[in-house]
Formats: structure tokens, sequence, C-alpha cells
RNA sequence: UCCCCUGUAGCUCAGCCGGUAGAGCGGGUGGCUGUUAACCACUAGGUCGGCAGUUCGAGUCUGUCCGGGGGAGCCA
């Protein structure tokens, strides 16, 4: 007989039938002649209630020892529960104790504990309520991510995570070798990468774009979705050094089409969990962010503003406030920018596109009027932006053009440019930070908490 | 990296003008025949983050180091 999840045994009505349920004790109550017991096996937000009484052989012995964080097997008959909280409960007839978890120092205790305290006991978090709701939302919308590209015929590939090429340029990275720190080989004062294990200087990647643009412009429409790093000293509440983004890059495509794309997979996804985790999101907002659940749902439902970079601008110079940083046409927008943009103007997603050139990366594609590239970001209300993107320079000579005017070295792209050189297409993609949308579905307010080992600047612990 | 806040019992916190510590929860013990943040009674827990200084006397004031949080920058 398969093994029944709590979610499983939560599913059926209390139609006498007996079953054995797996999990671990939330939290127990008892009385003289019976108790009551909450186990949970992760598997759904809800507990299952056991009903003890004293009929259990041994139940005076066993009744103390089912404390939190005890990981139980119960047999017994499930039926109709009496009280209020639950549809139906599990009378037990056996209780087999399998780990105990003594109460004197067992951290995680049946009250609220604070996320800094949690953080520090991130290898028994998950048995939280919250830890398990965003554990079960992250996976569902991860899986969603699949699903939408997936449905609309988008490949997945796997860009590399170990890197050669130094021209990523989307952040400090992390070094990868296997030279002797303590020795370090030299040639001419300089360290001898020929001497490392690839044969020269590697890293862990910033981002899979270049190479996922590699594909696209051979298979047409692709995705990544994969880890990375970034090696800033960052230390917010929405960076991590380690962290998983989703990169779809699509060939002819301009940016218009990318915009559809990034609007239709942020719905996708939004609903998808909506849908499919629904006690989760319920919990999320109760307890978490009250009206979060009428947030995204509006989202699912509306068609996302879309404007310009100066037109933003212009909005900004006309707000009734004053902003720390002072705003005029050519600076890139600040948190506080977003922000308003997206949470007082517009109170909804907004995309924003044709960014001036000199504050975008050089692949970007750029307009007729020199000054601006089809550069799109789409920005949410508490996060900011959530997707970066653009329309890719497809014009061989311009984008050699701006390699040069950006001191960038020709060589270091001279595969990323024999795309433009042989067969170039229109060609489009964006990059979705994957833990900023967790934050931004279950509305928690530290990155950290919604990836199960967070990997900051001074901190890899677990 | 910069700015601000913070560190007191296992957890969450209070502690006023400087006079060597308190609550709730959790733990332990006992009680209770349908509980569900169970309830009632009793009880045990503390080099007040570390080091130095001011002072007759420091949880409280000063310096410094370490940890945690928030914001900024960088970005996803």
């Amino acid at each position: 007989m398969k093994k029944q999840s709590i979610a499983d045994i939560l599913q059926l009505k209390g139609e006498k039938q007996e079953l054995t349920a797996y999990g671990w004790v939330r939290t127990s109550r008892d009385s003289k002649a019976f108790g009551f017991v909450e186990m949970n096996d992760g598997s759904v937000m809800s507990n299952l209630q056991v009903f003890v009484d004293k009929e259990v052989s041994a139940f005076k012995d066993i009744m103390p020892k089912l404390t939190t964080g005890t990981s139980l097997r119960v047999r017994g008959v499930l039926v109709e529960s009496p009280g209020g909280k639950q549809n139906v409960e599990l009378k037990a007839s056996e209780i087999e104790i399998l780990g105990s978890a003594p109460a004197e120092d067992y951290p995680l205790q049946k009250k609220r504990h604070s996320l800094e305290f949690l953080r520090e006991i991130a290898h028994l978090r998950p048995r939280t309520n919250t830890f398990g709701a965003v554990t079960r939302v992250r996976n569902a919308l991860s899986f969603a991510v699949h699903r939408f590209f997936q449905e609309q015929g988008f490949l997945y590939i796997n860009t590399p995570i170990i890197t050669g090429s130094d021209c990523e340029g989307a952040g400090e990275m992390f070094q990868v070798t296997t030279l002797p720190l303590d020795n370090v080989p030299k040639s001419d004062g300089k360290v001898d990468y020929s001497q490392d294990f690839f044969g020269k200087q590697t890293s862990l990647t910033v981002s899979g774009q270049l190479n996922g643009e590699i594909f696209a412009c051979a298979l047409g429409n692709i995705y990544t979705f994969g880890p990375t790093f970034r090696a800033e000293h960052s230390n917010t509440s929405r960076h991590l050094a380690e962290f998983w983004m989703i990169e779809p890059e699509m060939a002819f495509c301009d940016i218009n089409g990318n915009m559809d794309t990034a609007e239709a997979f942020l719905k996708y996804i939004i609903n998808y969990t909506l849908k499919h985790c629904a006690e989760d999101m319920d919990f999320f907002n109760k307890w978490v962010d009250k009206g979060r659940v009428d947030m995204l749902e509006k989202i699912v439902n509306s068609t996302f503003t879309r404007t310009s970079y100066t037109e933003a601008i212009s909005i900004l110079e006309k707000a009734p406030r004053d902003f720390e940083y002072p705003v005029k046409w050519g600076i890139d927008l600040q948190s506080e920018h977003e922000k308003y943009l997206t949470e007082e103007v517009f109170n909804g997603p907004v995309i924003l596109s044709d960014y001036p050139r000199d504050i975008k990366a050089f692949y970007m594609k750029q307009n007729d009027d020199h000054k601006t590239v089809r550069a799109m970001d789409v920005l949410v209300p508490r996060i900011g932006e959530i997707i970066g993107g653009s329309e890719r320079e497809n014009d061989l000579h311009k984008l050699k053009a701006r390699i040069k005017e950006l001191g960038l070295r020709e060589e270091d792209y001279w595969w990323y440019l024999e795309l433009r050189k042989y067969g170039s297409v229109p060609h489009s993609g964006f990059g979705l930070g994957f833990e900023r949308m967790v934050q931004f579905v279950t509305g928690m307010q530290n990155i950290r908490d919604v990836i199960p080992f967070p990997r900051a600047y001074q901190s890899a612990d677990f």
C-alpha cells in the first residue's frame, strides 16, 4: 500500500477507514485521560490532529514523550472530528516514536519565532509553517516557470556555471581556481593562469545570457534557469551572492515581443501559484502581508502599464515630493524612484523602456535617436525592478563600435560578434531573479528567507 | 563599502535620573473527560555580546571589537 501523506489523508472524509500516518509533532495537549497531538509532514500547511485516549496501550508512558519535533508513525482510524477547527482526525490505536526530540533543548517551540532566529537554525526552519509554505510556493513557482516556457515551445538549456569569459560585466565575479593560494605560480610578476585547472582564468557565471543568445540564434526560443553568482559586497534584503535566475532569449523578436512575453510570463506563474498553493497563500496573506493575494490577483487580471524612461523621468520631475536623489534625464532610476512609480503613480506593475544608452549594457540595441537603447525593466510594488531585459544589438558594426567606445576588448567577444556576422537576427530576452519573484509572491521581506540556504557577503552557513 | 538601529533567561521583550535583574511564552512537576495560541497551580533558568575606561558603584555612561537588523549603493 502506498504511504499516504497528510495532504492525502486530509482529503478523505471521515469514513472510519484505518490508516497509518507519518510526520513530526507540531504541538500536543493532554489531560489525565486523553491527549491531542498535531502532526505535520510538510505535504500541506495543515496538521493532522491525532486523538489519543487512555485506551491506547501505554498512554501514560507515551503521551509525555510526544513533544514538539518528535517523529511518529501513528496507526488509527480516521473519523470526523467533533472539534471545530478540523474536519477529520486520526483516532490512534498505535503510536510509534521514530525519533524523539527532547523538549528541554529542541529549539523550535510551539510559538512564533523571529525570522532572524530561524535563520540561525536553517537546518530546522523548514519544519516551521512559514518555511514550509515558502518551500511549497517556491516549488510551485519553479514548476510554473518550466510549464510556461514549455507550453510556449521554449527549449530549456543549461548554460555553463564555470565561465572563461571575463566579459559578462554584470557584476563582481567569484574566481574558480585550483592554484595553491599560499604559493601562486607567477610569470613576469603576474599570476600564471596557464598552470590553472582550465589553463586560463575562470569564474562562476554572473549571467547565462550571452551563452543563451548562442542557442536562441540557432533554435529560436530558449530559456535558462540556473544558479548565478555575484561577489558584490551587497548587504540588503534583496541581494544574495548565490541566487537563481531565469533568462529567456527569443530569436526574431523585438522589444515589444519581449515585453509581451515578460508580462504573460509573470501573470502565468503568479496565477499558477495562487491556484495550486491556495492554503499557503492564505497563510502569507494573513500572517506575512495582508492584502498580498488581492494584489497578486489584480496583477494577473491587469494590463501592465508600458511607458518610456523619458516619460517616467518627466513624471518624477513633476512629482509632488522630494527624492533623496534628484531626478533628471540620464540618471539611473533609484529604488525610491522605481517604488514611487510602481506604488504611487501606477499602483501596479509598469514596464519602462528605451533607457539612456550610457546607463545600460553594451549589447542592447541602439535606437535611431543615438541617445537611447531598447532596454526594458519591469517594476513591481515593494521590490522595484524584478525583470530587466532588452532587444539585443544585432548589427555587427554598431555592436563593434559600442564595444570599442566602452573600451572593451573586441577579441573577448569574438564568438558573440560572430552571431551577428553570420545570419544575424533581431532577438530579445530578459532576466528574472527567482528569489525576488518568490519574495514578491509571498510578501517575505528578506531574500534570505526565500532560499533554502542563503549565501551572502560574510555568510555561508549550512 | 557608507548611514542608522540593536545585542538582557531557551524564545520575544521590559528595565526611568547609574545603586549587582523582571514579564510573557517555552521547559520541569502536579491537576484537569474533547483540546486546538488549551486551561489552572507550583517551580527552575541570567559573567546583562566581548574587552577596556569613567565612577564609591555600570545592564544603564564612554571607547573599541564582534554578532544581528533596517536603509543606501551595486544589481536580479
